[in-house]
DNA sequence: GTCTATACCAAGATAGAC
DNA sequence: GTCTATCTTGGTATAGAC
C-alpha cells in the first residue's frame, strides 16, 4: 500500500515497529534493510529516522518491550499457595504467553548477538530476572521437599529450554489443541523435577 | 598473520571452512563479509572463491557436514539392550557430541533462515533423521511398558530442546563437570519420561 | 592459487524541499 | 512528517597479471 505525502506521527511508529518485528524475524537483523522495512510500511526509508535514532535502537527497543511486557505479565497472574501449584501455573503463563508473540520471542533470543554491549547487558539482566522466578519456585520446592533437584540453576534453565521448544513447533489449528500441550509439557516438566 | 603469493591448496580450503565456521557462530551468516573471512584466513577475498561458488554454498557445507557428522557418529556407538538403556545412552551421547563442537551447533539451527530453499529442505532431512533415531527409543520404551509418554513426537522434540540448552551455558572449567551434567540431565530426562 | 583492481550494487544515514 | 536525492561505505563476485 503506497502512501502518499502527509502527517501520520500517531501511526506509523508502531507500523514501523511491527513491521520491523515481523521482517526480523522472518529474515534476521542483519538481513533486513531499512528500506524493505519503509516499504513494507509504505513509507521512504528516510521517515524511518524520525521514529528511531537508527536501526540498533529499533531492534533494541523490540527486545527490550518484549522483556518488559514478559516480566508485567508475569507478575500480574495469581499466584497461588505451595510450589508444585505454582510450577503448574509457571509452565502454563510461560507457554501460552510466548505462543502469543512468536516472532518477539523468536528475536529475543536468536538477535542477542546482534546487540551492542551494552545493550545486550541490558537485556541479560531482564531474562535473568524472569529465570529467577521460575528458580525461585524451584527453590521453595526442594525446602517443601516436593521437588528434588539437585541443582535449582540447571533444573531452571532445562525447564525454560524445553518449554521454548514449543515456540519451534507449535501451529494454531494443528494437530494439539494448546490445553493438550500445556497438559503434556506440564506432566514432564512435572515428573522431571519431583521428588 | 599475512600471507603472500603462493599455493596452499591443500591446507587453505579447510582454513576456510574453519575460519567462516568461527565467524558465523561469532556474528550471524548474514553479517559477516567475505572480506572478513579472508582476513581471518590471512589471503584477499577474490581467493575464496577458488574453494567455493559463493557464500551460500560455504554455509551450507558447514552445517550439511555438522549434520553428517552428528548421524554417523550416532550410527557408531555401541547399541544397548532395553529402551531405558538406550535413552541413556543416547542423553550421554547428544550432550557430548554437541558440547565437543558449540559453533557448529550453533550455526547449524541458527542460521537454517539464510539457507536458499532447496538447501533448507535438505539439512531438515537429516535433521529428521537424527529426531527419528530418539523417537524409536520413546516408542520402544512404551512399548515395553517403561516409558509413559502421551506423544512420543513431542517428547522427542522436548528431550532434544532440553538438552540443546547444555550449550547455552557449559564452560570447559566451570562449576560442573561433564559428568556432572551428564547425570544431572539423565536424570531430569528419564524422570520425564519414566511410567 | 593468490594477488590487485574493479564492476556493480545495496547498505545506513543525512539534507533540504514541500 | 514525508519526500527525493545523495553521500559514504562496504558488500559479493569477477578479470587478468603473476
Amino acid at each position: 500500500m503506497a502512501r502518499t505525502t502527509g502527517s501520520h506521527s500517531d501511526i506509523t511508529g508502531p507500523r514501523i515497529r511491527e513491521a520491523a518485528l515481523k521482517l526480523f524475524a522472518r529474515n534476521g537483523y542483519a538481513a533486513v534493510s531499512m528500506r524493505q522495512i519503509a516499504a513494507e510500511v509504505g513509507v521512504q526509508a528516510g521517515a524511518l529516522y524520525n521514529y528511531t535514532p537508527d536501526k540498533q535502537s529499533l531492534l533494541f527497543g523490540l527486545m527490550e518491550s518484549h522483556m518488559r511486557d514478559l516480566l508485567t505479565a508475569r507478575a500480574s497472574v495469581s499466584r497461588p499457595d505451595g510450589a508444585l501449584a505454582q510450577l503448574k501455573e509457571f509452565v502454563a503463563f510461560h507457554i501460552r504467553f510466548h505462543l502469543q508473540r512468536p516472532d518477539a520471542v523468536f528475536i529475543a533470543y536468536m538477535e542477542l548477538r546482534n546487540l551492542t554491549d551494552g545493550n545486550f547487558a541490558a537485556i541479560e539482566a531482564l531474562r535473568r530476572d524472569y529465570e529467577n522466578a521460575l528458580e525461585t519456585i524451584l527453590r521453595d520446592g526442594v525446602e517443601e521437599g516436593v521437588f528434588d533437584v539437585p541443582d535449582t540453576k540447571i533444573a531452571t534453565l532445562a525447564v525454560i529450554a524445553m518449554l521454548n521448544g514449543v515456540n519451534t513447533w507449535y501451529r494454531d489449528g494443528g494437530r494439539l489443541s494448546l490445553d493438550q500441550v500445556e497438559r503434556i509439557y506440564w506432566n514432564m516438566v512435572r515428573k522431571a523435577v519431583m521428588a
